[in-house]
DNA sequence: TTAACATAGTTGCATATGCAACTAACTTAA
DNA sequence: TTAAGTTAGTTGCATATGCAACTATGTTAA
């Protein structure tokens, strides 16, 4: 095997960068007084877009465990921007519902996510945005390849 | 303010990918007898280039607060992957040397890196991967001057 | 019909993380 | 030299995360 330099790879860049826009994200939703995770401000995203959706559901277009997202769900609870409601018809099943408190929060934050997406690709060119998402969606590619081979 | 279509900007991308490289990084540690979470190999890396590292330092380029760095070093000393030595000379300091077993662990890891960026990377132009390095930067030094800025 | 299996969700245990408040120790200015 | 300020590290509290084991419920096959 030839020598790999790791700072020629993506791989140290990619955490990184992930990072530190999450930290970005954050701070400018508290500066605009919105009290969102990115977790939280994720699934209020998709329950916006389809609510209702199941927690099974909901972990899997989130992208983390069932566990995590019966935490996160607990949290969002708690913060009354979401609810739980147990299916008659099939009892094991939860569905979950943006409450209005939810949906203001979420609706708030749309400028302010504009606003930093903005910010974040500022000076970048459309071009270059367009190869580095086909980047991503490879390496996510490559990933799901050997995940499902094994 | 226009319209941005989130699916058309690099923010959600970018945390999914690092999202399941992460995974991937882990698991293939895992699957090759690495018993190593990412930010234990990230502060070894740091040891393994200079050794005796004062936590604060190794909080800054490793990217974390202080406090996940201290915790951090709790639970790779427990591991007996580092050492702390507390200075002489200025009694608030801890140094952090790499133990013998964290110079093995690392050096076990490396091939395993390679393989893990060689797969991540698969079938990605060399121009590709130059271009997504340089935009990543681009972000985080977008993300510098805003913060920068306050 | 009931035993075996499958599925949805929760909990214990472990890791990682940040902020704010804190202690201990060093430095600097009056 | 001593009081004020600064610095390094730790701790409490909160969030998020995954795996494995678990409960409760629903489905399927004998």
């Amino acid at each position: 095997m030839e020598k790999i330099l790791i700072e020629k790879t993506l791989l140290p860049y990619l955490g990184k960068t992930a990072k530190y826009s999450g930290f970005y994200f954050i701070d400018t939703f508290h500066e605009n007084g919105i009290d969102l995770s990115k977790e939280q401000w994720l699934v209020l995203k998709k329950l916006h877009d389809k609510d209702g959706l199941i927690q099974n559901d909901l972990a899997f277009i989130t992208d983390r465990s069932k566990t995590s997202l019966t935490r996160l769900i607990n949290t969002m609870e708690k913060k009354q921007l979401v609810n739980r409601v147990n299916s008659k018809e099939d009892k094991r099943i939860n569905h979950i519902h943006i409450s209005d408190l939810g949906k203001s929060v979420f609706k708030r934050s749309l400028p302010v996510l504009h606003k930093i997406i903005t910010e974040l690709q500022n000076g970048i060119s459309d071009l270059e945005i367009k190869t580095t998402i086909k980047v991503l969606n490879h390496i996510q590619s490559n990933i799901n390849k050997k995940l499902t081979s094994n």
